[in-house]
DNA sequence: TTGAAAGCGCTAACAA
DNA sequence: TTGTTAGCGCTTTCAA
């Protein structure tokens, strides 16, 4: 490879004027020098060492995406419907920046905080914080960070320095309306059925809660159905559960590969959906639509979120300033084949 | 970010000594040393400057995943099931080996060479490599490189200077053995669907093909289904095929995802599968074994295939050479609800 | 308008 | 056993 030194020996020239003009500050260099340095560097088709940019200019035009995860419940997250989308245009948008993704994917926040200060990665894109990792990156990481999907309490918010931005989703309402919905079409008996009751999931169980507590109706903690997406416990979980749901009208689930997995159980269980009993999803991914019966669902904008989330996180790397504050996307309900009047 | 020659300083020794702790050459450190500095370097919590490291060392610890992509295919190809899931494991592997994964995305291959160029990329995984491109990446690029599902030219691979590795599948067997599969299953009539015809795709349909004609059966260009990909374009493209499918028993997709649309496509078109028309997918992802009716498929290790690339890909770059060759993973037919007796 | 030189943090050859 | 020093390729300040 080729190095601006050599280059400026090659033209007889200063490494300054070179790199001047490789970065177009060419105020005060001469059209004739711009046009040579120009042509040879073409010529001889020149690639900058980014490894040295990033020493000498402390940034690293790379953006670190952590996702932390958890192995007993994901053995791939990156298979995920809703992370493989998102993470798509996530990608797509960094590189259409100039910037380059690095992924950061770990059970231990620590682990990727330093691997993240390796980097000097130039900012961070957080999924999924909760309370104490998000007050251990910022503790230690002074540079441009956004959330996605992130609740954490007021207390925490307040102990960090700098601003709190997260790119979010009205979680609660998206149940609530889900569960509305279904009490419209004539369901008495519906349950959630969720892998665990944190985060995102938290605000999806309330708002089921809240719909269920506004129309009057009994429910309690039978009502909600734990799934164990232990690797294989899964489809297991979901036969179990299948049993279980005989009394009910409707059963929602807290994604849309859970809703096709369980449509699945139910059948074999001898419950035809969504004649017997109806089944919604969450978040509208592919596998939902395309599925038999095709998934009626909470459908979020992905595409939107992502951009929104990247978007954000650019402009403060770009020195915009935000103030603690959020970007709460709307919900609406997708109605396809997998509910129905009772 | 604290600096080797600041602790070095502070413990008022050379840089080298520390330098040499740091990475366990410590057969000419004194214990007492060894032990002051591993405490004092934990105590700062150290962390290493990844630029400069690269810099002096000429070497990245990045691993590039390539993967030219095409805008008009594909508007999102990281959430194609068959890529995030090999994706998944790739990083996987690339992380617990110490090392960082890095997407070069892009329909330009140029553009993808000076990416890895300029961050001195110490190895590369490619993925669907056609004959000019692979060229392109053999004439610009001296270092360890691994295929994953190339088909490429005798020609071709005679000009490369160095190895050739490539991890690909059965992929002609894969289809050859899905339509013996239907023709024992009394399926006269059958068509392959596909969204084009090169690189593994034809050899996908090469392996139908054969079948066909060993098979004593008659076919022709009318049975192949030619899908037109487009984004919004893939839905009306299906319902067309789905009324060319009227005479047909049977449809062979190149992917599973495919093989999911179409089925809805069929069903709307009135036809039901498996009773009026089977219909069989390709890669056994997940989205083909949660519908329903669950899709009949050729099945690959996917996660085999990623470990493989990596794994010879690692051996690469720590030092073991290879000869120009390849591992050819093998297929399975599994069957499921979408294909039955005629 | 151009150039010299210091320094970013680290490694490694060589000297002591 | 430990230290000195010259780079790696680039940016940037300051001088010419």
């Amino acid at each position: 490879m080729i190095t601006i030194k050599e280059i400026a020996r090659q033209l007889d020239m200063s490494t300054t004027t070179v790199s001047n003009v490789i970065h177009g500050k060419t105020k005060e260099v001469s059209q004739e020098t711009i046009e040579r340095v120009r042509a040879y560097l073409d010529k001889v088709g020149y690639v900058p060492n980014l490894a040295a940019q990033n020493l000498a200019a402390n940034q690293s035009r790379i953006i670190g995406v952590v996702i932390k995860t958890r192995k007993d419940r994901y053995m791939n997250i990156l298979s995920e419907p809703f992370v493989s989308r998102i993470l798509g245009v996530i990608e797509q948008e960094i590189r259409e920046a100039g910037y380059f993704m690095m992924l950061y994917i770990s059970e231990d926040m620590m682990d990727i905080l330093n691997k993240v200060a390796a980097w000097n990665t130039d900012g961070l894109l957080l999924f999924w914080m909760v309370d104490d990792d998000a007050l251990r990156v910022y503790k230690r990481y002074r540079k441009p960070v956004v959330c996605v999907d992130t609740y954490i309490s007021r207390e925490v918010i307040h102990q960090f320095e700098h601003s709190f931005v997260n790119i979010g989703l009205e979680d609660e309402k998206g149940t609530y309306d889900a569960v509305s919905y279904l009490l419209k079409l004539g369901h008495q008996r519906i349950a959630f059925l969720s892998d665990d009751r944190s985060g995102v999931n938290r605000e999806r169980y309330r708002g089921f809660c809240r719909a269920l507590d506004e129309a009057g109706k009994e429910h309690g903690e039978e009502d909600y159905f734990e799934l164990n997406s232990g690797k294989d416990g899964i489809y297991e979980s979901m036969a179990q559960l299948a049993k279980r749901a005989a009394g009910y009208d409707a059963v929602l689930c807290c994604s849309d590969v859970y809703a096709c997995i369980f449509t699945k159980a139910l059948e074999r269980a001898g419950l035809g959906v969504p004649t017997d009993i109806s089944v919604m999803g969450f978040d509208d991914t592919i596998p939902g639509a395309i599925s038999r019966p095709a998934i009626t669902t909470v459908h979020q904008d992905i595409e939107k979120k992502g951009e929104l989330a990247i978007g954000t996180l650019l402009r403060m790397i770009q020195g915009e300033s935000f103030e603690n504050d959020q970007i709460i996307l709307k919900t609406s309900i997708i109605e396809r084949e997998s509910t129905c009047k009772r």
